[in-house]
RNA sequence: GCCGCGUUCGUCUAGUCCGGUCCAGGACGCCAGGUUUUCAUCCUGGAAAUCAUGGGUUCGAAUCCCAUACGCGGUACCA
């Protein structure tokens, strides 16, 4: 029988998500779903050092905004959405909860158990008791690099302490450790599914602390420990892991369990491709999403940071489900890649243009509020219908959601300000701007209202805007075509544009007054054609 | 130092397993031109990689082998 696919994503609390920690949690992600497995959350908190208040709630809203659904795991009240799923409320992270048979989730609940499998592992020969001073582990390492010698511990505990010593200083409380002690002269071979072959010599590993001084294992101790008791069948984790593999063999070997499938992933650079960091640029999700980056861009953008199709494949948008459908380890690349923030805002625009209107409109709300120029317009100007068609308007040069509006920032104003020599078109004369602005006005007063009215939520052609742009183009051609038969169009946009918006660069004239009414804007020409004299 | 991993346009990458169709394809960015005035979008075109370097195998190598260089990771009672 084909066992389960099982992978696990196991974050340490020490700050928020990483973008690296997503790229890892969305290939946990896209490898289960693509086999029908599980994708179980758990936390890594045995460093207390490093722990960050906060984070560990922070790690699950990340995961649940971005849509990489877990099954198992830790979770959120919010994030479960099936009622009768029994969960447990941790005791060390109060509206934490814990879904799943195979828990706890979170490694400091466990602290017994890896306890007791280290002692077993002492008492099978495999590990070893170590009471040495961690000032003579460095007085040691130091002497070993001044030799150039690799820096490995030198089994003091093992060779010079007798049973009896141990149990006396074991009774006494004295400070102690758990070493694995690794075999001489071996070599361990694996096959990792993103490397294949990769062999280490044992000679070269050190006795590794396997339980520390504090009563909490190391993360070696810990993760085979827990990836075995959580039945995971796929270990894929950053590349810094590579060459602790082979202590992690020895450990599935000692406790007589059969070890994982291995898939280390390329590491993510900086610009000038030292691992990527917070010097230079943002590494926390949270801080594009921030910015105004959608989940789906940020998704589809990491996902192609290592990864990608293969086979000539051209199509760079995909959503969710067609990473699931497409991924595969065969094409993750081996060398790590630069996080280009160019290829994510293009990425991001795609995807601004992508969603439906109502979608963008639900998102774009709390940016919006955060713009005086939308705090201070008028109540029309905020109505839903009106904000959609704005958005309209805008997605198509929007870059990052952070700055919606801004290009439009004229539609919700109820007057505009602006310099009258800006409604110049080249050389035109004062008079030739004033013509076309009565034409302009004109055309308005005559134009059918039901132009003006679209419902922006539509997938139809808006015609109503089809219709005034033809009409426009047409003055245009009558009224400024010259003896050789060229039209000046700008003659009668220009100025036109500018009365609406007060601007030098903005959308079309016909998206603008369509949106702005038949009324507003024969108004915002009236005040156009004053601003001439 | 030692061990491990990597190296195709500025960047993300296709192609590498199964050598010829690759004087290396796509995308981002950049440059130029075009479309309905401006900006953006969109469209078309362009510049951009001696496939890290050197050797070997072969009729033929980005693709196979060896060496070197460079980069990165690890070398903790951190993960």
């Amino acid at each position: 029988m084909k066992t389960k696919t099982r992978v696990r994503f196991a974050p340490s609390p020490t700050g928020y998500l990483h973008i690296g920690g997503l790229r890892t949690a969305l290939y946990d992600y896209l490898f289960a779903q693509k086999n029908g497995g599980d994708f179980v959350l758990k936390i890594e908190d045995t460093d207390r050092k490093r722990f960050v208040e906060g984070a560990v709630e922070n790690l699950i809203s990340s995961l649940d905004f971005l849509g990489l659904e877990r099954n198992e795991g830790v979770f959120q009240q919010a994030s479960i959405k099936n009622d009768n799923i029994q969960a447990i409320e941790s005791k060390s992270y109060p509206g934490v909860l814990e879904v799943g048979e195979f828990g706890p989730y979170i490694q400091s609940e466990k602290l017994e158990v890896y306890k007791k499998y280290a002692e077993q592992l002492v008492a099978d020969g495999h590990a070893y008791y170590c009471f040495c001073e961690p000032e003579r582990l460095e007085e040691m390492r130091s002497e070993q690099t001044a030799l150039k010698r690799p820096p490995i511990y030198d089994q003091y505990c093992l060779n010079n302490i007798t049973p009896a010593e141990i149990n006396a200083k074991l009774k006494e409380n004295c400070s102690y450790t758990i070493r694995l002690k690794i075999p001489k002269d071996e070599t361990i071979e694996f096959e990792d599914a993103v490397r294949g072959k990769v062999k280490f010599e044992t000679n070269l590993v050190d006795d590794q602390v396997l339980l520390k001084s504090d009563g909490f294992p190391t993360y070696h101790l810990a993760n085979v420990i827990d990836d075995h008791d959580m039945q995971i069948t796929h270990v894929i984790r950053g590349e810094e892991w590579l060459s602790s593999v082979p202590k992690h063999i020895l450990l599935y070997r000692f406790f007589g369990w059969a070890p994982p499938t291995f898939a280390h992933l390329p590491l993510l650079l900086n610009a000038d491709k030292s691992k990527l960091s917070k010097r230079q640029g943002d590494v926390a999700v949270e801080d594009y999403i921030k910015k105004g980056y959608l989940k789906e861009a940020i998704i589809n953008f990491v996902a192609f940071l290592g990864w990608n199709p293969g086979n000539g494949e051209t199509q760079e948008i995909f959503t969710l489900s067609e990473l699931v459908d497409r991924f595969d380890f065969a094409h993750v690349h081996k060398g790590g890649a630069v996080f280009d923030i160019k290829k994510l805002d293009w990425i991001n625009a795609q995807w601004i243009k992508k969603i439906p209107i109502s979608d963008l409109y639900q998102r774009s709300l709390e940016f919006l509020q955060t713009k005086d120029f939308y705090v201070n317009a008028p109540e029309e100007k905020k109505s839903e219908i009106y904000l959609k068609k704005i958005l309209g308007i805008e997605r198509g040069r929007l870059l990052r959601l952070s700055a919606v509006g801004e290009d439009s920032h004229f539609l919700f104003k109820k007057e505009i300000h602006y310099d009258g020599e800006l409604l110049r078109w080249k050389e035109c004369e004062d008079a030739e701007t004033r013509k076309s602005l009565e034409l302009s006005k004109n055309v308005l007063e005559k134009m059918d209202d039901n132009f003006f009215e679209f419902d922006p939520d539509s997938q139809m052609e808006n015609d109503g805007l089809k219709r005034i742009m033809e009409t426009f183009m047409r003055v245009a051609e009558d009224n400024f075509t010259d003896d050789a038969g060229k039209v000046d169009r700008g003659k009668l946009l220009w100025p036109l544009r500018v009365a609406l918006t007060g601007e030098q660069r903005s959308s079309s004239p016909f998206e603008v007054a369509q949106i702005l009414g038949k009324v507003e804007s024969i108004s915002r020409i009236e005040m156009a054609i004053k601003k001439i004299n």
